[in-house]
DNA sequence: GTTGGCTCGATTTTT
DNA sequence: TCGAGCCAAC
């Protein structure tokens, strides 16, 4: 009955593993604690049941972050990849999935040319009404465009009232409940306006579409069975979306783990897990509790942390694997020495024979790492940094996705004002006016040269716009690859006028316009950008050889689910986790708290806690520009017996007299000199 | 209206 | 430390 490639992967589980895997169908929730062997139950579970005949374009596997459905996707395909070559299991996180679905059905949902917005573009354009509505100049401060988009996309995504929203999660806003209600009104309609849809709206729209009666059963019938990974971290509308998905059969399985659960902030509730059985009464639960990544002093620390959680399944992961060596704690004396330390004890790693790719650095927020990566560049230790995306930011990169943009939804006004004031003397005074006088009647791109002859512009632009534009209307025949070829030479005299270094944005710009080049459409591309986007133009250099070694920097948040023989947590001092932002509810600081558990069960061999006793410019702080700082708070005494005990502090580790002494400015370093 | 210079202030996590 | 917002000069 197995075909001998499942035997392999069926055949290696154990007991509750293979119960999991080999489920026959009805509602599953798999409650499986950190190392326990989750993706690879749920690949085995894909393996077993196209096995058991079902064609694997059948199989809905949802993720909820890029790297988590990168992993998941190519792990299943190794496994069952040789056989179903061409067709495969539909994947991904839930908002590409989303996307895809949403392009599918565009005429029923009547989109046609739709812009999709990254949170950028989002908060752009809240800022942009929040001036309309004059709102910026209000007499107490009024929420910045960053923080509006926060508490619009909780509200969306919980499904709740926006007063509770504010009550609960944004108390300092609830004065102008009134004036964000009618902004978030005037943002729905403007982005209806525009054709654009922000990532809430994938889910919005994916929600309405499977809730819908004509169209909801057509697209749950493309899919027999529904695989939910990190369902710990659902919010209330993607339970909502499985839930019509799997309506009629409930084949759905889903894998989680309660203390594991950190994006409250993007209104996930471990109580959607908790509830599972509840929602589908007739659930089988199976609980996986051996873990197979880390020996058992590594695990004891993760355990002492989960101890201290007010609320969680109970919960004791004991080691499969053998291996005595207990957590270093590394008290440092400042962040300075933190970073060498860090590199230190990587290098010492390498040493050992561990690659760099074996090892990440773990942080609670991306600017954790700064110091650090100047420290690894002067030691030219190679790294890639998960977690953040400064690379779409950047101005030059914004035009260009703007240009691509209005080619293929020419009503994007947004895209419009970015685009026209790169011309000299426009400013955004004229660009909102000559937007106005433009795309009045949503004109087609074919129309456009026209106006713009017929409007007012001013002089300095008017021979550079009527270029750009005539290259978009011509353009719109030709192919992919022509048309960016095209685009491209239109768009390199404004970037090299606006800016002082233009010559080298136009070059960063280079391996962007290839890779748009290779896409099966503008559209498409723009979108793919804003779901997955890339670290840095490096990223399309090619694809990273294999021997290319690197160490691994990655928020916390990023490496959920991920592993690394070792493992490397730095800033585990209060204020950094937990993070002073999140002290002000009592979930808040739980949240931390599983914060910490995430980042210490990630190592297979060891883990090395690094806690800076000192900190030059403490961010918030109004005394001095330094000042000492506690450990973590999670770091309890038991927690600390269980560790080995590193100073790297200068001293005898107390913080004695000298140890307060002002430090001299001055600093003597002679590494450069010998390396 | 536009642009460049200057000061002030705020600072998480992801799709 | 860096970015956003304000103000003054072209």
């Amino acid at each position: 009955m197995f075909a001998p490639v499942s035997h392999a992967s069926v055949g290696s589980l154990n007991e509750e593993q293979r119960r999991a895997a080999t489920h026959p169908g009805g509602p599953l929730l798999i409650l499986a604690g950190a190392g326990t062997g989750k993706t690879t139950t749920l690949c085995a579970r894909v393996a077993w049941l196209i096995d058991q005949g079902v064609p694997p374009e059948r199989i809905l596997l949802l993720t909820f972050t890029r790297r988590a459905a990168r992993e998941m996707l190519s792990r299943a395909r190794a496994l069952v990849g040789a056989k179903t070559s061409s067709r495969f299991v539909v994947g991904g996180t839930f908002h590409s999935v989303a996307y895809r679905t949403i392009l599918h059905e565009a005429p029923l949902l009547g989109l046609d040319g739709v812009s999709l917005f990254d949170a950028a573009d989002a908060a752009d354009l809240l800022d942009l009404l929040r001036e309309e509505n004059e709102l910026a100049s209000m007499e107490r401060r009024f929420p910045r465009k960053g923080t509006l988009l926060d508490i619009y996309s909780r509200t969306v995504n919980a499904q709740r009232e926006l007063s509770e929203v504010l009550v609960e999660s944004f108390p300092w806003c609830t004065d102008y409940g009134e004036e964000i209600a009618g902004l978030f009104r005037a943002y729905t309609t403007r982005k209806r306006e525009l054709n654009a849809l922000d990532l809430d709206d994938l889910l919005l729209y994916l929600h309405a579409a499977v809730g819908d009666a004509r169209v909801g059963s057509r697209i749950a019938a493309r899919y027999e069975h529904v695989l939910v990974d990190e369902y710990q971290d659902v919010n209330a509308l993607q339970v909502e979306i499985v839930r019509a998905l799997c309506g009629e059969h409930e084949n759905v399985s889903v894998v989680g783990d309660d203390m594991q659960a950190i994006y409250g902030f993007r209104a996930a509730d471990p109580a959607h897990i908790l509830d599972f059985p509840s929602l589908y009464p007739e659930a089988t639960v199976v609980k996986l509790e051996r873990n197979y990544r880390s020996p058992q002093p590594l695990l004891d620390a993760g355990n002492e942390v989960a101890m201290h959680a007010t609320r969680s399944f109970a919960r004791h992961l004991t080691a499969e694997r053998g291996g005595s060596a207990r957590p270093d704690l590394i008290f440092c004396l400042d962040e300075q020495r933190q970073a060498s330390e860090v590199c230190d004890r990587v290098l010492a790693c390498r040493e050992q024979g561990a690659l760099l790719r074996d090892q990440a650095v773990l942080m609670r927020a991306g600017h954790h790492s700064d110091l650090l990566e100047l420290e690894l560049s002067r030691r030219m230790i190679p790294f890639v940094k998960y977690g953040g995306l400064r690379y779409l930011e950047a101005a030059h990169v914004k035009d260009l996705i703007a240009l691509l943009r209005v080619a293929t939804n020419p009503t994007d006004e947004l895209s419009w004002f970015r685009l026209l004031q790169l011309f000299d003397g426009i400013g955004p005074v004229s660009a909102k006016r000559l937007c106005d006088a433009l795309l009045c009647g949503k004109p087609s791109l074919s129309e456009l040269p026209r106006r713009w002859r017929e409007a007012d512009i001013p002089a300095a632009a008017r021979e550079p716009g009527q270029l750009l534009l005539d290259t978009l209307a011509a353009s719109a025949s030709s192919g992919v690859a022509a048309r960016l070829e095209q685009l491209k030479r239109a768009l390199a005299p404004l970037i090299r006028s606006a800016y002082p270094d233009g010559e080298m944005r136009l070059v960063d710009l280079e391996q962007l316009v290839g890779a748009a080049a290779a896409a099966s459409s503008l559209e498409r591309f723009v979108a793919e950008l804003v779901l997955d986007p890339p670290l840095s133009s490096a990223e399309y250099a090619g694809p990273p050889g294999r021997d290319e070694d690197y160490l691994v920097l990655s928020t916390i948040h990023s490496a959920k689910g991920l592993e690394w023989e070792h493992v490397h947590v730095i800033h585990v001092s209060d204020g950094n986790i937990p993070a002073d932002m999140a002290l002000s509810t009592k979930e808040g600081l739980e949240e931390e708290r599983r914060l910490l558990y995430v980042a210490l069960t990630r190592p297979r061999r060891s883990l090395s806690i690094y806690v800076p006793l000192r900190y030059y410019h403490r961010p918030r702080s109004r005394d001095d520009a330094h000042g000492y700082s506690k450990p973590s708070r999670f770091l309890t005494e038991r927690l600390q017996a269980l560790c080995d005990v590193v100073r790297a502090d200068g001293g005898d580790g107390e913080l004695g007299p000298d140890a307060r002494a002002p430090i001299g400015r001055i600093e003597v370093n002679l590494d450069r000199l010998f390396r």
